[in-house]
DNA sequence: GCCACATATTGACCGCGGTCACCTTTATGG
DNA sequence: CCATAAAGGTGACCGCGGTCAATATGTGGC
């Protein structure tokens, strides 16, 4: 009859939390390993699997925690008054994700529910960014012969395949701007 | 002194090579492990990896095939002269990448240059299709303010959007088909 | 206090990609 | 034709994510 989680398990969890967000710290996402986890934590392997289906669970989370810090910087600046301001409204969220292939790969794989009635944490990051970005684009000088809903799937598309370019050719940050620049102006404000 | 490749280890390279195709085309390219390619091929599992960095190498070669082949196809058809048309054509393309889950991550790794002078064949095969793209474009009835180029880059970023979502909550290829062309006339006809 | 049962934890084990020191085969020059 | 060196091939071994039967630890009823 659906016992409550006992204490016991709560503070495992914690310390399997926590362990992992210090090795991120000091190592990165994509140094992370599962047994340096529980190690840390003092807890048997199969502890870690009995909290989290799989490690990209784990990772799932940790992510997600970077990505709403991330969106509460953007949901407090004004709303997009040109195609600059959206380039560089986003970036951080760029950069992050491309920063180390790991994560965008984690981000690609987990960017929407894995099935009905399970929806990660990074799936419902993309959902809060698309309603922020739709927010902040409604007042903006941009075309209106579509949505602010469709204009947004563009501002989310054009970047993946950036980043996806970048990652393998090793790009700078710049690049992925620069060409984002061109290619949202396009979107945004045809002539 | 760099002595020519003896003929026993093309011969070894093609054997390994063909189990892979006989492994691929009964069970899919997810299901391959390299210890049934070694095993089929009746070598030893190192002698895979001196043939083949890493298993990546081996599926960036399969999975190339097959998209030189839908290349194939898409370079016979006739210059767009639609939005529709042009969805039409390159679905064959995205239905094989969507097709696994396996395929969509593996071309996403494998999209560009790995480093300076490594380029693979799923790379090849996209600057291939870039080119085909931007070929079929050009006197079609498309918006002229932006280049052709241009052009070709959204029609390959709004599929990997949608096809990374697709992948997650499994959608159906006419849910990918219906929204890339809302999306490709947004891009390529704003009013 | 004790029993029955759910919950939590354990660690040996597995699958699979990848490595490497060592052995075998083949081409080459004297 | 043999010595030798390079190319080709081997398989035991490792790292790491993930499983599961066994065991330990809480919790509620009597």
């Amino acid at each position: 009859m659906a016992r409550a989680k006992q204490l016991r398990s709560l503070k495992t969890r914690k310390r399997l939390l926590s362990s992992a967000r210090e090795i991120v710290s000091c190592s990165g996402y994509e140094k992370l390993r599962v047994e340096e986890v529980v190690s840390r934590a003092e807890v048997a392997k199969g502890t870690f699997f009995a909290h989290f289906k799989d490690k990209d669970a784990l990772m799932d989370i940790l992510v997600a925690e970077r990505l709403e810090a991330l969106l509460d910087d953007l949901e407090i600046v004004q709303n997009f008054d040109s195609v600059e301001h959206v380039v560089a409204s986003i970036m951080p969220f760029l950069s992050f994700i491309s920063g180390e292939r790991y994560i965008f790969d984690l981000f690609l794989r987990l960017s929407g529910a894995l099935a009905v009635e399970e929806v990660g944490k990074i799936a419902e990051s993309i959902y809060r960014y698309d309603r922020i970005l739709i927010e902040k684009l409604k007042s903006g000088p941009f075309r209106q012969d579509i949505s602010a809903e469709l204009l947004s799937e563009g501002i989310q598309a054009f970047p993946v395949s950036s980043i996806a370019l970048s990652l393998c050719a090793l790009q700078s940050d710049q690049n992925v701007k620069n060409r984002l620049t061109i290619q949202l102006n396009a979107w945004m404000c045809p002539s």
